[in-house]
DNA sequence: AATGAATGAGCCTTCATTCAT
DNA sequence: AATGAATGAAGGCTCATTCAT
């Protein structure tokens, strides 16, 4: 019988890229992009300075790779909870919870990403802008359809939707730099309350527990 | 005889340390703070690379001196904007105003200080942490009268004032990256309706131009 | 499989090691600590300049693993002759005909070392004068223990040190600098016989060959 | 009448050249050669850079003029002390106290010249060889006059007297680095009576002071 | 004769990436 | 698939020297 590739095999790669990328974050979230070596890493994840490259193309592909894995956690959490609720509101609501839940899971992660704007390397700023781009063109429409339907008042929703969503990214980067809220998630509740009040829903109570 | 500091000198020099300057400014809003080297600003400031060296004392104090002039800039702006407004709701109103006023006219500028989380260099992330810090503090002050003056709903008036900074960096970042808005001054008008909204002002109308 | 540390690849570094401390020694005995770069002393030695830093921390580092090397084959040399000479004459002398003969041996190492007083680097002065002050150590026991016994009048024990040493370092000097003596083991001879007679030593025969 | 070179002028230049040798001397003495910087000098001076280029070629040459000083006094003074001298132990005594009470008054300058050999830049350590070289032939004419006139034994003349050279040349180094001897001329009574019995004068009393 | 701003070559060191093993 | 030694480009910074004033 011809040698197969058992899924032992496959689970052991599996693991060390799972290793290669957990070390990756934590040295990234202590040292920054540039503060950062791949030899570090290896040294971190337990294997040898090459062997990250049988992984991943370059430094920027490891750094993205990271970014990438918040991006989706983030995106499809989202996506997940915006299924459950009701009316806009509730779903605008399901939107900031999900990503504080998320954020509020994976600090470390949040660090690498969040505090990398375009400092680090053209590609990885961009991605980072494409990711909260995603977000703010998913309440626009949320806040579009919310002006027309006359919940709220009439207003530049792209502005709208950039001030929502930088409520949040300031927040959470008040939290990993400043430690303030102690914990991401009660800031959930005070946010949700600004956001709704600040787009104009009158009603705002928020959409209980 | 003797080589003078005369008035023409002065100004010479005054000249050079603005070319320098200016020419930092561009190459780091371009290039960001690592993908800048100091060959690329003398040459585009015109002079030689020691020459940098004998007007800032290295790199960082290079970017540290751009950081720093947005900062007063944008601090005394503000601190000359509220002195003419009335109450809470004017003195906030005219915050928001004064900074996005400031940075619109100071594009690059803005682009060199903001684009630039921690990423770069530990000291020159702290700085921008220290202005964005400077202002929630501003802010939070503010908030917190309008609280114990029953003017707004009691609430979390740290997160708050976070929120609300976020959603002016965020919205500047939006600018700067993405080109929306095309000015800036005209996402002052929404942006000042959001928060104050947000904060939970009811007779929120804006006070006029 | 994986990339093994075999007794071949052991003994390329090795051999890899060794090139780069004889082309620093080259270099070093021509052009001095400061007249000395590692990318010529990399070129010499065929790596990169790169690699050097593989091996040793730095440039200090590089300077003072050869003058360690000499420092220890000195000393040690010393040590060995002076186990099996008798009385003290007999010990000093063995001092001196180890030092003259390790030297003699090692031209280029000489050079190096003896060459760079305190005019390199702080450290590495310092090396040098620890070198030389160990010796005047050794030497000045000796001297106070023959002046105890009676053996030559008594005087100042460190100061007499001193000029013994003294005398070896200016004749090394000499033969490195003028070529004279051509060989620097003829000059064992006159050189016991100068610093026993100074010494005060009467019998001062040599002790025979 | 025609506008000469008063002596006023010519003193204040000349007062301008010895305050910056002086300058040089007690910076050199303090760093080195390579540690030493013309800026430095010439602040020490309280001149301007490029003053220091009107007086002296470059670096090299001001560092030159210093051992030049110190290569001037010292032989001169040893040419005057031999005249007054009669045979040669007289003349050899002469010379070594010479050379002693020059340098025990000259700290600074015995300082910046013995303690930079080969090590800051060939011309450098070339003009300290020389120094000793003639002192070493000064010291060998008269060794071999003892010989021929068998007041001393026969012997290789010039490494007796490189050695000879060499008790001093260490000495004053053990003072200088190490402040042992506490004054330079405690240190002559010893040195002579080391040197000329070293050299194998038999009634070897000092010629009393 | 004096000044001090300007120059720019050159140095040490780091680190992403490659490649022989 | 894994290793880790080797590479070498690139960067920040210094400082002897020059030159416009």
């Amino acid at each position: 019988m011809a040698y197969r590739r058992t899924d032992k095999v496959g689970k052991k790669l599996e693991a060390k890229m799972q290793a290669i990328l957990q070390a990756a974050q934590e040295v990234f979230a202590e040292h920054g992009y540039h503060g950062t070596s791949i030899k570090e890493v290896a040294r971190k994840a337990g294997v040898a300075t090459g062997t990250i490259y049988l992984y991943l193309r370059n430094k920027e592909a490891l750094f993205t790779a990271l970014v990438d894995e918040v991006y989706d956690t983030v995106l499809s959490k989202i996506a997940a909870k915006r299924k459950a609720a009701g009316d806009i509101q509730g779903k605008l609501q399901a939107s900031m919870e999900a990503a504080i839940e998320t954020l509020g899971k994976h600090r470390e992660l949040a660090k690498v990403v969040l505090i990398q704007t375009g400092a680090s390397n053209p590609a990885v700023g961009e991605q980072l802008a494409d990711l909260l781009g995603r977000l703010v063109q998913l309440v626009e429409a949320d806040i579009r359809e919310a002006v027309e339907t006359g919940q709220i008042p009439p207003q530049d929703s792209r502005v709208a939707a950039t001030a929502f969503v930088g409520t949040f990214y300031h927040v959470v980067l008040s939290w990993l730099r400043d430690g303030y809220p102690a914990t991401l998630e009660e800031a959930a509740g005070p946010l949700v309350e600004y956001n709704l009040r600040g787009l104009g829903f009158t009603k705002d109570q928020v959409h209980g527990k």
